[in-house]
DNA sequence: TGCCTCAATATGAGCGCTCACATGAGAGTA
DNA sequence: TACTCTCATGTGAGCGCTCATATTGAGGCA
């Protein structure tokens, strides 16, 4: 293996100064195009690339931005870490995603300081709720912080879809097929994200007048099953159910079906998320579609923004919309969509 | 914020020099006890931490390691990802994962450019398939890869589950329930994993002097919907299918419902992979389960071995089991398994 | 007492880059 | 012709660490 290049020698080759080389790396201004030419043929003739660690031992910059997610299996925080991938190579970042788990507290203290041994620019938390994030600045001292699908803050960058408008579409969709009595199966507590659709959907149930009960659930699909046997065993059964994401959904579906009930004969269903089993679960699920890729970028791209003039700190907020599908139909329907 | 301090603050108020700092961190022997006490206790007081920037300048060691990985999305990789995270993190190396799309040459290039870029260790690939390595091999020159779920070789650290005995488990439970119009819906034609899936069954059917009978798919849903259509359409229909994975089985199922074909009275199902979502689809899906987290562990360990201390190329297999559910019935049997 | 040995620690160089500053060659002005 | 001014490029230092090598001091032995 010959030994690598460096800038010393592409000056060589080039008949210039390693400061002039340097130059044509970050894109200097005040460089004769001819010049510039000269060292780029160098560069090519010995496929030089600029050693990133040097480059960051002086500036103290990485280029690489730490994401900490929960529960990274899920179809949302691995759809948006792809879109943010992207972004990011684009712009010459790199992307670290470390996955924590939301209950255990040294997982978080193990991902921050893993990111901070790395020395990341920047973190993007995806749907961390506010104890981790203010470990995150407790122990990465004025690093650059963007948050998606946390609570909004004066404090820090961040990003979300709209949650309490994804619930009252929702909600509001069982309401206008006639429901009345609508539950709802709610994601974890201390998830902002299910806060939020658990109070669009409150607030929307008492906008109608109509009394809203709400079953615990943790975003697994174990957890739809269980409520769903919870609710299975009321002496009066609802006629629809909104669930906190899909994944419930597809547990409750299931228990239903095994206890006779059939959906959505007897009970409506909305999830959230639209993943894409969403579409071939039996019957097929209304849910609701949020923007996963557009939220990915949001957020990447306010962190280069942010890293690279210290910008505005205005939270975006995306709009998700409603996808209707077969778990839902109109009350005392008997019929079936298809 | 107060300046980071370095080797020499350290060295200064432990009253040693910085290279018995050095020391301290790198565990070097030969190193008075009281000496390395004093030194740790100036760690402590200052929070100091190396700098890997300047570490990586003069070691040439990065210690990260890079995983590409084809379809993050999917339950398998993304569990791999994380078991990955976490032996690494605990060896003191961080994971970088990047996910190229298979079809897509120019998405391979750039994560190789960006592994390349990061300077990594080592690579780990998940499911890529020969033509990607070769391209690794050739840009990330002398570096140390082992892949996951390809091709074994004499030239890579490979680490498998065995997929042949997978799909031979899955094609003899079939067999023994008195199925023999047996067809089976691949996966993607170039993933070395689908191929060895699609070997077992065939060989089983072989040996029970049945006939193979082979439909295309992709691993997804849609593949796995388009397929069954195909089947539905058969003038004979089979009385059971193994699909290369369960989500291709999720959508086989669907089809079947719609064209009103009762699964598993009429055809049984098998899948492949225990995604979280196959025991509660309708009927619950009997499948092979691999072992991801341990494929991962395998995997990282054998990379850090590697990176350590040039070792062993011996290739490792792991074993699948069947988990028996719902979706398969003996064969003319109507009745329902509970 | 003198000399050698070895364990424990110190010294200095250098990894590859960017930063601050120095230099030089023309163009513009008087 | 001499002067400044600007654009284009060069020089040297230093980021924080590890490596190779030098130095020290205490013990062992004739």
């Amino acid at each position: 293996m010959p030994k690598k290049a460096n800038i010393y020698d592409v000056a060589k080759l080039a008949g210039v100064s390693h400061q002039t080389v340097s130059r044509v790396l970050n894109n200097h201004s005040s460089l004769k195009p001819a010049t510039r030419e000269k060292v780029e043929m160098a560069i090519a003739e010995l496929s030089y690339r600029p050693n990133q660690a040097a480059r960051q031992l002086v500036t103290s910059k990485s280029r690489m931005i730490g994401v900490l997610i929960a529960e990274s299996e899920l179809f949302g925080p691995s759809s948006m870490l792809n879109a943010m991938q992207d972004v990011a190579r684009k712009e010459g970042y790199s992307v670290i995603s470390i996955s924590v788990v939301t209950k255990s507290r040294d997982s978080w203290r193990e991902g921050i300081e893993q990111l901070r041994n790395l020395d990341v620019d920047g973190v993007i938390t995806i749907a961390l709720h506010k104890d981790i994030v203010k470990e995150i600045e407790r122990y990465l001292l004025g690093i650059t912080i963007v948050l998606i699908g946390s609570e909004p803050s004066q404090k820090f960058n961040v990003v979300n879809m709209d949650n309490l408008m994804g619930a009252i579409l929702a909600t509001q969709h069982l309401i206008d097929l006639g429901h009345t009595e609508i539950v709802h199966v709610a994601g974890p507590e201390n998830a902002y994200e299910a806060q939020m659709r658990r109070a669009g959907y409150e607030q929307t149930m008492k906008s109608a007048d109509l009394v809203p009960k709400v079953f615990a659930g943790t975003w697994s699909i174990e957890s739809g099953y269980l409520a769903g046997k919870e609710i299975a065993g009321l002496k009066k059964l609802p006629t629809a159910i909104f669930t906190a994401n899909d994944h419930s959904a597809i547990g409750l579906i299931k228990v239903l079906h095994e206890q006779g009930i059939s959906v959505p004969e007897q009970i409506s269903i909305v999830g959230y998320d639209n993943i894409p089993e969403s579409n071939f679960v039996i019957p097929s699920l209304t849910t609701i579609k949020p923007n996963f890729d557009a939220l990915g970028n949001a957020a990447i791209e306010k962190m280069i923004m942010q890293l690279r003039q210290g910008n505005s700190k205005e939270a975006v907020m995306l709009k998700p919309e409603l996808v209707i599908r077969n778990s839902t139909v109109a009350a005392q329907s008997g019929k079936r969509k298809k």
